[in-house]
DNA sequence: GACATTTGACCGGG
DNA sequence: CCCGGTCAAATGTC
């Protein structure tokens, strides 16, 4: 995967076609999910491309230097690398008995979590299922610092951690921060404890979970920006309104860890039993987010082509952002495997 | 017994 | 040499 070399002026533009390219490539893929498998396959992969090249005209353009946001705690954040990881395949790495740092780790990203628990000694499940594997006292931070590992490391080799650790100035919130990306096959919903139909594949269910949320990611503050649109400064706003008939344990919109740094996450603590959910969540998104979180939506989407479709709800991704552009996915109700997928350019 | 967590030691980057 | 990230043995939980 090789990223794209833009130069830093023209990149929302380049990104905007880009996007605007998947969503071809995805039409595409809704015309031929009932066809051929193949195809489907075949148009995934491409799909995948353009997404990677996205992201890396992103890192590469808009994202060398990660600005603090005013959320931002006391945490260094390194550049990200231009070279984004490959998310083909599940990625075997030996995973040597080496106690070396990780400092330029290639997907770092840090999100501002609250536990709506509020005295919870960890943030709101995040969907996937991690193991602790160390804790540390950080200078300078009141509260010590944990470390985990997917727990499917060992068995699928997945290389995905993360760092939780409470905020000095409330402890009800958490900054994590993710390495890496997860190459497991996650069962969150079994993680989590829920009924699986039978004859379902996991990956199509969890999938399914994500089409069943309403979703919409819109700018903020692109004005206050100032002259790219959206620049490194400016996060980008996602809020997913509560659906009805859906436990919290379901409302998760993705599960995979790839958020940005100077992100601020609040969401309801999914494992609670009672379903005492807010409004709606937020939680504020760079474009990176939206790509990375596009890219996860649309290789599950096609991985899943061929599964059995589950009852879903309707469901409506809307993503805002490159300056005046939008991207909207409906999904139909009647039939999972159908995707209304509109843009607009204002 | 299997798996997860705790915790001190170890390692290496800066 | 300090400090952060990881290891791995000990311990806890189911």
């Amino acid at each position: 995967m090789e990223a794209v070399h833009e130069g830093n002026g023209g990149g929302s533009g380049l990104v905007v076609t880009e996007l605007s390219h998947i969503k071809e490539l995805v039409k595409q893929l809704d015309v031929h999910l009932g066809g051929s498998p193949d195809l489907c396959k075949l148009l995934a992969q491409q799909i995948f491309a353009v997404t990677e090249r996205s992201i890396g005209m992103i890192k590469s353009g808009h994202f060398n230097g990660p600005k603090r946001s005013a959320a931002g705690a006391g945490l260094d954040s390194p550049p990200l690398s231009a070279t984004p990881s490959p998310v083909s395949g599940v990625s075997n790495t030996p995973f040597k008995p080496n106690k070396k740092r990780k400092t330029s780790e290639k997907g770092r990203h840090q999100i501002r979590v609250s536990s709506a628990a509020g005295g919870a000694d960890a943030p709101a499940d995040d969907g996937h299922s991690w193991r602790k594997y160390g804790q540390k006292d950080i200078l300078g931070a009141q509260h010590p610092r944990a470390y985990y590992r997917c727990t499917y490391q060992k068995t699928q080799g997945c290389a995905a951690t993360k760092q939780v650790q409470r905020a000095d100035e409330d402890p009800a919130l958490f900054d994590v921060i993710y390495h890496g990306e997860h190459t497991c096959v996650h069962k969150t919903a079994a993680a989590a404890g829920m009924v699986q139909p039978a004859g379902q594949n996991p990956d199509a269910q969890s999938l399914l979970q994500s089409l069943s949320s309403s979703l919409t990611v819109k700018t903020e503050g692109l004005t206050a920006a100032g002259t790219q649109g959206w620049s490194t400064t400016t996060p980008f706003s996602f809020s997913s309104p509560a659906v009805s008939g859906m436990t919290p344990a379901e409302h998760h919109p993705f599960s995979t860890p790839s958020t940005p740094e100077n992100c601020f996450v609040s969401m309801p603590t999914s494992l609670e039993p009672s379903p005492a959910t807010s409004g709606s969540n937020h939680m504020c998104m760079t474009p990176f987010h939206v790509h990375s979180e596009l890219q996860t939506m649309v290789s599950a989407l096609v991985e899943a082509t061929s599964m059995p479709a589950a009852d879903t709800e309707e469901a409506a991704f809307s993503y805002w952002g490159f300056d005046d552009s939008a991207l909207h996915v409906n999904n139909l109700d009647e039939d999972v495997n159908n995707f209304d997928i509109s843009t607009f350019f204002a």
